[in-house]
RNA sequence: GCGUCGGUGGUCUAGUGGUAGGACAUGAGCUUCCCAAGCUCAUAGCCCGGGUUCAAUUCCCGGCCGACGCACCA
């Protein structure tokens, strides 16, 4: 049994996740988190939005996952999001229509065409299938788009599909919330939601799957504005996998920092090179494995229809690397996109440090002469007015003023012309921002977590296993155990459970069998720490046994009348101020003596 | 979507043309008490549909699900 099978299993054997609708055969791409995989996604997600919008001071929406034909006509996912499928009637393998033909012919951007007309092509040039060479022309070519579809409300009128990612919920709405920030560049929008893609092959666990959490962030910013403050991050250090190393064919990463990569021109935009310093920092935090993390680049050809560049974080699960966030630059792609499709401004009224004052020659013709004289013909008089003011202002010196229409000269009158050298004032502009998406796909963060956080040793001679997940994001905080339910432990022991749920910590109170089997359950799901009631809290100084996961040594705490002080270093604990060491110092603890070492000596 | 292999209690598995056995886990009891101990009892299973057959978990076909490879991954 590998490690990966072994994950697995224990996911579904401790509620952590598995297939969804297994009592009907289960369904691809699509997983339940049970309850221990539920509360660690949210304690992902809470992290993520503690760091990437609470302390970023950006604000967060929760856009609708059904949105309107029209959104994604704008979006570019309705065209862009097909791909022109074509099997090969000898072989039976699929092949990218419009690939096949860009190969073999000199067309490019063959998706334009529409699959009947790239069928056609395919006939005309005698394609061959690349796998076995079959005869390719009369084969059908299918379109299958990767969104799903639905009607809203009654009948097929509104047609609307399930969001393929969850920016597009931020873009549609930048109008009210470009209000709601005042109108001040630059300001963040982020959300953590459900996306859906009609994945072919759904694979790998959770990391594809048809239904899918994300948490993007939109920082909305000026495309001539001020770059971010990197003073926090340019130390950070960074593994960088850029296009060159990959075009060498290169598996070397480059060990460097957020500084250096940006002065060395390795990253391109101040904005990714601040995020993916603080990106690194936030995944170091939450248990990820830095010798199985890098940051890659995307290759040029691999880019999303609107990123100028984009980089990835990968993380090696189960020998493979997993994209499990991207980082682009999407420009004015969006919001231009949907100002065009919608009518909306999505501008932000940038005023100028001084406004600026021009002179300008200009006419404001009496309509009530003209009308009369020249009928449908006045507004070509008008027009060339205009011109002639702009290009030739001192024409307006005399008592009338010539114009030709059609070849025929007419003199107008300079009392009706209206001209004057007006004094204009702009005092700023309207600036489409441009936009910088970190975007975390949450379940794959979830699982490389998970991945990350499996180890196995041993204990005593017993072999174990157990989770190494970071107090904070651990989805059941602490344990509580009598030694054995009798003799008032239980009691007290339900006492101290209760105390730590008033306050909000995840407990799970545990009196069957023996402790050794407790404390594995505990370590199975990467519970940090375990309290035991023994004869010595309940007869003799109240103090109970702390037990801490990962090295398997106990000591003795306070637990007494004194409780809030245990309490006060356990919340320090979970809210990432402190490590297990420190708290033991803290409480002035001492390992129980005859257990200073539980975990064998070599094992693994 | 194609190909190969697979699908037996919660988990891991043995086995069979006459409807199944183990281990672990789980629950109850006894016992022990700080690292998966022991004993007793209990709960619980042949992925779904069709075919062949007196009889199918077993053989055949199709489907679903999974692993791997190919293709795909805006």
């Amino acid at each position: 049994m590998t490690d990966h099978d072994r994950l697995t299993e224990l996911a579904t054997r401790r509620g952590f996740y598995f297939p969804a609708a297994g009592a009907y055969g289960g369904v691809a791409g699509f997983y339940t988190y049970g309850p221990q995989g539920a509360a660690l996604k949210r304690n992902v997600e809470s992290a993520w939005r503690d760091r990437f919008l609470t302390r970023e001071d950006h604000m967060e929406v929760a856009g609708p996952t059904v949105m309107p034909e029209p959104v994604f006509e704008a979006s570019g996912h309705l065209d862009g999001f097909d791909d022109m499928i074509l099997e090969c009637p000898g072989c039976g393998a699929s092949h990218r229509a419009d690939h096949l033909v860009e190969d073999n012919t000199d067309i490019e951007d063959a998706e334009a065409l529409g699959t009947e007309r790239v069928a056609e092509l395919i006939a005309e040039h005698d394609l061959e299938c690349p796998s076995c060479g079959a005869v390719l022309a009369g084969e059908s070519v299918t379109a299958f788009n990767l969104m799903f579809g639905t009607n809203i409300g009654p009948g097929s009128s509104a047609p609307g599909y399930l969001r393929p990612e969850t920016a597009q919920a931020i873009f549609v709405e930048f109008p009210r919330l470009a209000e709601y920030a005042r109108n001040q560049l630059p300001f963040g929008v982020g959300q953590i939601g459900t996306a859906y893609r009609n994945e072919i092959s759904p694979r790998r666990g959770l990391i594809r799957v048809r239904e899918f959490t994300q948490a993007e962030l939109e920082h909305f910013v000026h495309p001539e504005g001020a770059p971010p403050d990197l003073s926090g991050v340019a130390e950070t250090s960074l593994s960088l996998y850029p296009i060159d190393s990959q075009q060498a064919r290169s598996a070397e990463h480059v060990e460097t920092t957020v500084g250096e990569a940006l002065e060395a021109g390795v990253i391109g935009s101040p904005w990714i090179a601040y995020y993916l310093g603080i990106a690194k920092e936030w995944y170091e935090h939450v248990g990820v494995d830095m010798d199985r993390f890098r940051f890659r680049q995307h290759l040029p050809g691999e880019r999303a229809h609107y990123a100028t560049d984009c980089w990835d974080a990968e993380a090696e699960l189960g020998g493979n690397w997993i994209e499990i966030s991207g980082f682009s630059t999407r420009g004015t792609y969006d919001l231009s996109r949907h100002a065009d499709h919608s009518g909306e401004s999505m501008t932000v009224f940038e005023p100028y440090e001084k406004p600026q004052t021009t002179e300008r020659p200009a006419v404001d013709p009496d309509m009530s002469y003209l009308g009369p004289e020249f009928g449908d013909r006045a507004p070509e008089v008008v027009a060339a007015l205009k011109e002639r003011a702009a290009e030739e202002p001192e024409a307006f010196d005399g008592e009338e003023i010539e114009v030709t229409i059609d070849g025929e000269t007419h003199a107008i009158p300079m009392a009706i012309t209206g001209f004057e050298i007006r004094e204009e004032t702009i005092s700023g502009e309207h600036v489409t921002p441009e936009v910088i998406e970190p975007s975390f796909g949450v379940d794959r963060v979830f699982a490389t977590v998970f991945e990350h956080a499996f180890r196995r040793d041993s204990v005593e001679g017993e072999e174990r296993t157990y989770l190494s997940l970071p107090p904070e994001l651990a989805p059941t905080f602490v344990g509580v155990f009598p030694l054995m339910d009798k003799d008032g432990m239980g009691e007290r022991a339900k006492e101290i459970a209760d105390a730590l749920r008033e306050r909000g910590f995840a407990v799970e109170y545990d009196d069957s069998g023996s402790i050794g089997r407790r404390y594995r359950r505990q370590d199975e799901i990467g519970t940090p720490l375990c309290l035991t009631v023994d004869y010595e809290s309940v007869e003799g100084d109240g103090s109970v046994t702390l037990r801490d996961r990962d090295s398997a040594a106990q000591s003795r705490v306070p637990a007494g009348e004194d409780l809030d002080r245990l309490l006060e270093a356990l919340a320090d604990l979970r809210a990432g101020r402190q490590t297990v060491a420190a708290i033991k110092e803290e409480l002035g603890l001492e390992t129980v003596a005859g257990d200073e070492d539980p975990i064998d000596a070599g094992a693994e």
